[in-house]
DNA sequence: GTCTATACTGTGATAGAC
DNA sequence: GTCTATCACAGTATAGAC
């Protein structure tokens, strides 16, 4: 494997470790066996590192994220709770291996105008997206005559997206990466679960129910 | 007004506006037309100024949250979500006023073993509240027979008490405090809002009303 | 491509004069 | 209490040898 490659994997690792802010260049280098100095003529800096790693997480979750508004099909599938499912926790995998995104947001947002732009247009993606879903989930039942209703339960599906698997930290939850993925799907999925016609309702309990299982 | 007061006073505001870990001692200094020597005269470095911040607001946002479980007569008021309303408006105002503590959660809890121990003694608070609230608030509905339905509300509330003013800045959004507070306070509610009784459920549309006429 | 050596910077921190 | 040095150190970055 190139050294770049390696600069790459092991920068991310360790930044969802100790968190970007808390790993310096030479603590990379030193981790890699390499010389500070070979780091540097691979990157121009941590900077550099950062800037290639947050393109190319932008570049594969923006792709994932237009899947539902892009692709025609998905909407009027059968079983859409169940593709909603599959593609929050497809979404969330990706969130999750570049979790140190999420955890220093403001910071990161702050300090590089680059990560400022990017992760604002996911943000507006993510809004959008849950407000389609959550349009389609709820189209059967009458707060259609409630738009602003509409918006607030998207506004939160999008929220704990972001923020869901920065919370469970909190609680001091040790689940494994699977378990907590699962977990923040269901709770992504529980703020449609009111109205929820019957059908649609049993696939959800049956979540709830296998997630708890999970946890034995 | 004493110059260890000025101090925290500006720390808290240059956190708030730069992020805690782009302030450094000399910066606070600076702004305050003192000398850094003068600084490390007050408190031993930024440390000691970070713990009196959080000690101070630790304990004062223990206390507000201790206000519902504590206080035997509030969960029995005939106008509980009124009081949910308040109750949540004063807690996240003092949590507006230093909200670098959330800005920079995860990074603030690495780095100091103390702020670690209080949040997650906050954050438990915070789910403790959510919990008896909502409890009562959907006392009525027949979800006493779903626990676990209860936690999910329970703890979409706490999330989002923790992390809406977090959110709502990654909306791109720029109301004002009030209004920023008003929004977030509705849509906490907005998790028990689908379970609500005729009359609270007035009250919570008179919320959507007077926060949306606030917007124009 | 990789190393060693070196220089620059910002921040944290202290001593001693006033 | 406040200031003016001044120091130590970590993190960033580059030059030049191999």
């Amino acid at each position: 494997m190139k050294t770049s490659e390696l600069i790459l994997q092991k920068s991310a690792s360790l930044f969802n470790e100790r968190g970007e802010r808390n790993v310096s260049a030479s603590d990379i280098a030193l981790e890699l066996d390499i010389s500070s100095g070979n780091l540097y003529y691979h990157f121009r800096g941590k900077d550099q590192i950062l800037s290639t790693l947050f393109s190319s997480f932008y570049r594969v979750l923006f792709g994932m994220l237009s899947a539902p508004v892009t692709d025609k099909s998905f909407l009027q599938e059968e079983d859409i709770l169940e593709r909603c499912w599959f593609f929050f926790a497809v979404v969330l995998e990706k969130m999750f291996a570049n979790r140190f995104f999420y955890q220093n947001l403001n910071d990161l947002m702050y300090r590089y105008p680059e990560i400022d732009r990017g992760m604002t247009r996911l943000v507006g993606m993510k809004r959008q997206v849950s407000k389609a879903l959550a349009a389609k989930l709820l189209e059967s039942v009458s707060i259609k005559s409630h738009p602003e209703r509409l918006e607030r339960i998207s506004d939160n599906m999008a929220m704990t997206m972001i923020y869901w698997l920065n919370f469970y930290y909190l609680t001091g939850s040790n689940e494994t990466e699977e378990q907590a993925i699962h977990r923040a799907v269901l709770q992504i999925l529980s703020h449609c679960a009111p109205y929820l016609g019957e059908k649609q309702c049993k696939f959800y309990e049956e979540c709830e129910i296998i997630h708890a299982g999970l946890l034995d």
